[in-house]
DNA sequence: TCTTGACTTAGAGTGCGCTCGAACTCGTAG
DNA sequence: CTACGAGTTCGAGCGCACTCTAAGTCAAGA
């Protein structure tokens, strides 16, 4: 497979994986005789676990040095092990703070919706004529 | 209170409650006759909430369309309302990612702890002498 | 009076993670 | 044979969100 063939079906761009690779992400891919990169399938499985590590917020920094002990091979599994169970942590941590700011923001919207309703009702109590053409105001709710 | 203070109190730098008054995600200070920030504490209440913002990943442009709504005042709840219910829909969204990828790191975990395991059954079949000092190999998981 | 330290401004610099441009080389289709 | 498109390398540039520096002002305490 070529880079713009794993671009595809990787859902990175050639300049990415070609990035990824010099940065030690991905390994030194072997290259055909006009020194093309070409690749195995199996490296959209490796990527895929990147872009896992990426979505929940890991640094380039750490996914290289997992992508090092993982270069390193059989020794490391410790060491991996720990890395991300460190990472899993941290996730956990961040999704619940996600969730405890999903909560502030319920009652936020919450309260817009309460403002609207009382305009409706205000609204409701004018004489056709007095109704409100567009905005209005109301307790400031921030 | 002075710009100090609130940096103590917001957990922002000095640099940054600037930083934020220029770009307009604060409100243009009051200053005493010496040109000093002088803050209210209720300013507080809102960079709590510009905090929340920023951690569920909403960008800095995206804050700054919610303060000026703010500043608007009245008349623009709906805009308000509706930007941060779309923002709470992404976060929802990035909860459930996130989520996806703890299940991910779980079973990549649970395969190296299974390693570990084969590999102390291993050691154990060894006479004495032969166990493995420190780190063993053992089927790649990656 | 002098010093200290918290403040002011404008603007430059930083770290991250890409993203792009320039100039070049190949292999293949017309 | 030539044109094209997809690839190559190297290095510069970008957008974001700060972060820091330099040079100056000011109020209060020793």
């Amino acid at each position: 497979m070529k880079i713009g063939e794993l671009a595809k079906r990787s859902g990175l761009t050639a300049h990415t994986i070609r990035y990824y690779e010099r940065i030690g992400l991905l390994p030194y891919a072997d290259r055909d005789r006009s020194s093309r990169r070409d690749y195995d399938a199996s490296i959209l499985v490796w990527i895929e676990f990147l872009g896992r590590l990426k979505t929940t917020g890991m640094p380039i920094r750490d996914m290289l040095l997992y992508a090092e002990l993982r270069e390193r091979g059989s020794g490391s599994e410790a060491e991996r092990r720990a890395l991300l169970e460190r990472h899993r942590e941290s996730v956990r941590a961040h999704v619940d703070e996600l969730n405890a700011c999903l909560l502030v923001l319920d009652t936020k919207i919450g309260g817009y919706a309460e403002t609207e309703q009382r305009m409706k009702d205000y609204d409701a109590t004018l004489p056709e004529r007095r109704r409100k053409p567009v905005g209005a105001r109301s307790p400031r709710t921030g």
